[in-house]
DNA sequence: GACATTCTACTAAAGTTTTAGTAGAATGAT
DNA sequence: ATCATTCTACTAAAACTTTAGTAGAATGTC
């Protein structure tokens, strides 16, 4: 079994670094070029074009993505998007490392200090919507 | 260059799958032995005696545990808390998924409709003592 | 003390991740 | 049509992850 990876579609499928560091450029401008991709990576960023295209022939193969020919070469667009993406990635994280209790994540963020005075505000008004 | 994951002491350490596996067991009965590791271990989940003892080696490399020599066998304990280690995994997350806006986290639990009503109080209680 | 058992250090192997090269196909320019 | 450039598929290699075996050291039992 080569690549068994691929071969278990059941498996939470979450994204290496890398993929993430592509998805997150993708997200922003697709449908796009690998081209395109690279030129939106930041300047210290030194990757050749040959990696970029392993990465997403890989992000391909596990469906975080899909190519299409679009007249003369590929363009590149998302199977999942960013907020789907977000909520899989956060209950992941939720069930690793919380103790699959949510209200952790929130607790944490509130003990270490990363919210802003408008950060309490918006979370009033969610609250204020939910009730 | 062996190692030279293990040389880079100013990377953001994240745990694997396993290694996360590990420390939650960890942080729930430390000290411990590695057989009490392995008791810990859900029933379903067989791994070897050394395979568990490589996963407690490579976590003292990386340094998120220590081990010590109490009268007769190694005992292991963690050098990072689980309080610690929830707050640098959740920044981590919220760098790389979260546009670095723990807002977006919140709010993403918000929608996912992951928080009970109970969960929604305790979030009322926290946003009151923090302002 | 001899023997069986347990523990630790080292080694290993298969799979995955990260990075990039090569070759040939597709395209563009003359 | 030819040549240079760009794109894609395939291959590759080093590092990392996951799992476990072997050998020798430490310990317990008789």
């Amino acid at each position: 079994m080569k690549n068994s990876l691929l071969h278990h579609p059941l498996k939470e499928k979450i994204l290496t670094e890398v993929e993430q560091e592509m998805m997150n450029i993708l997200w922003k401008i697709e449908p796009c070029s690998i081209h395109q991709i690279i030129e939106n990576l930041p300047k210290n960023r030194e990757l050749a074009y040959t990696s970029v295209a392993t990465i997403i022939r890989i992000l391909e193969q596990k469906e975080f993505l899909k190519s299409d020919k679009e007249n003369k070469f590929h363009v590149y667009s998302s199977k999942i998007t960013k907020e789907e993406y977000e909520k899989k990635s956060l209950s992941h994280l939720a069930k690793n490392v919380f103790d699959n209790k949510p209200l952790n994540i929130v607790k944490c963020l509130f003990n270490s200090k990363n919210l802003s005075k408008n950060d309490l505000h918006e979370i009033q008004k969610l609250l204020d919507e939910n009730s």
